[in-house]
DNA sequence: TTTACTGCAAACTGTTTGCAGTAAA
DNA sequence: TTTACTGCAAACAGTTTGCAGTAAA
């Protein structure tokens, strides 16, 4: 399957916990998944997991760029398969679902401040943290 | 002093604690300070506090409107006076400076990718990640 | 004098690490 | 057979909480 490949060129050994978590990203309705989220997912599909292994796993596969960290919340980091295309995220607060966006505009913007301070972008992060336009309280 | 007013408003008492931290936070040049840099400002100082009471005072300043949570870092917070002038942050991956800035084109832009997802926007957070444009490595 | 506040230590949460065993190559 | 990988438990860092004592009002 293709999730081997990737982990193969990664340098990484193909092994149960590194197929189960890509396979989770790949299946999972929800793009944004914790290191809990995973573990509970694989242990549920009858699996065995440590959770150290799930937090080793997603590093590794965050620095051979197949997935993504993103942090929310105070306390928790969440990761994301890595797409071609860079988008920000949209958080609601009522029902907790992450909704990406992008925008050039904002993102030219972006780099011209960077420039008039003498800097240059490496990285950025823009979350909007929104409720439903229609007013249920 | 004005700190003991602000303090007071709050519904606080006017301790100790209570008052150097403000008065940290009034005199620091860096803006943005952790709980455990105030706890190291306050000791070198020569009093006596205890790491949760910095944390103590610091959620109760927050709540009060006094000072303003940032989570730049994966592990740690930063607190800083909240003014009434909203602004964004830079931070240097290099040096670890934070600048503040504020781009209305921006905030206009948010608001409408809000609204056409049918949202209205609660708050929002944009960081820069940058580097010196003379690239000093 | 009353009640909010404090310092301390112990508890918590998300994450990382050491280690001896296990399995991919 | 070699070496990367794993699960487990113990360790961590930042933060929170319970409690008995202390001080602001």
């Amino acid at each position: 399957m293709s999730e081997d490949k990737n982990i193969r060129k990664a340098g990484l050994k193909v092994t149960l916990p590194r197929v189960r978590i890509l396979e989770i990203f790949e299946q999972s309705k929800e793009r944004h998944l914790s290191a809990e989220d995973i573990y509970n997912k694989i242990r549920e599909s009858g699996d065995e997991v440590g959770l150290a292994t799930v937090y080793r796993v997603l590093t590794q596969f965050e620095s051979a760029g197949i997935l993504m960290k993103q942090n929310f919340e105070d306390n928790f980091s969440v990761y994301e398969l890595v797409s071609d295309d860079h988008h920000d995220h949209m958080v609601c607060i009522d029902s907790g679902k992450v909704i990406e966006f992008k925008n050039d505009l904002i993102e030219e913007e972006q780099d011209k401040i960077a420039k008039e301070h003498g800097y240059k972008i490496v990285d950025h992060k823009l979350v909007l943290y929104v409720k439903p336009l229609d007013g249920e309280k």
